[in-house]
DNA sequence: ATATCACTTGGTTATATTGCCAAATGACAA
DNA sequence: TTGTCATTTGGCAATATAACCAAGTGATAT
């Protein structure tokens, strides 16, 4: 195993590690409906601003999720356009 | 959230989970093109058997893979059918 | 300029994951 | 039966992840 092939299985790994947790999850399945600031992630999930941001912030580095600022909001949105068909395939049972 | 939407998370996040290691997405992706004993992992992996085991066993409690015992050996096949096309869609750039 | 709002970053502690070694298991062979 | 091979299971130490609180940042409002 070469040097190129680990950095494709660690970018990969990257993006799996980055849905393997429910509050990830969970954001990723509302952004599939459009964009969301991190205040309405913090008002249901319960948890505290900065693990919601910290949380963000991993699905952001594994090209899942993208931000955009604008006045005093940071809203997210899906980058991974694929993510909803590939739940639904992992879903079903046996595919 | 209610218990029953708890449960859909938890278990797709089983599913990422167990797709978030280098050595065992690597196992994964050997398996598109057919079964493989444990000892073939062992050998090109470089990790202890009891690792790849776990690792192995990781996969199967996530439904990712399954396991036949033949003989003296155990092996593992793809169970997710959809993962090749899974993994092809998250390599692309954006999509 | 100062305050406030909506975040992000740093630091700490609790918990989970990963790796190895050693021991147990289960099938076949002698 | 005794041994060996292929694998799994148990246990432990090292590392990574996740949660909170506190402090920092950067845009708007006063």
């Amino acid at each position: 195993m070469d040097i190129k092939e680990k950095r494709r299985l660690e970018e990969l790994t990257g993006i799996f590690k980055a849905l393997a947790h429910p509050a990830r999850l969970w954001m990723v399945e509302q952004l599939f409906d459009g964009e969301k600031c991190v205040c309405e992630f913090v008002e249901v999930l319960k948890l505290d601003f900065s693990t919601v941001s910290k949380h963000l912030s991993i699905l952001k580095n594994a090209c899942v999720v993208e931000d955009e600022k604008r006045g005093k909001n940071v809203y997210y949105s899906l980058r991974k356009k694929c993510l909803p068909h590939i739940i639904s395939c992992l879903t079903k049972q046996d595919i």
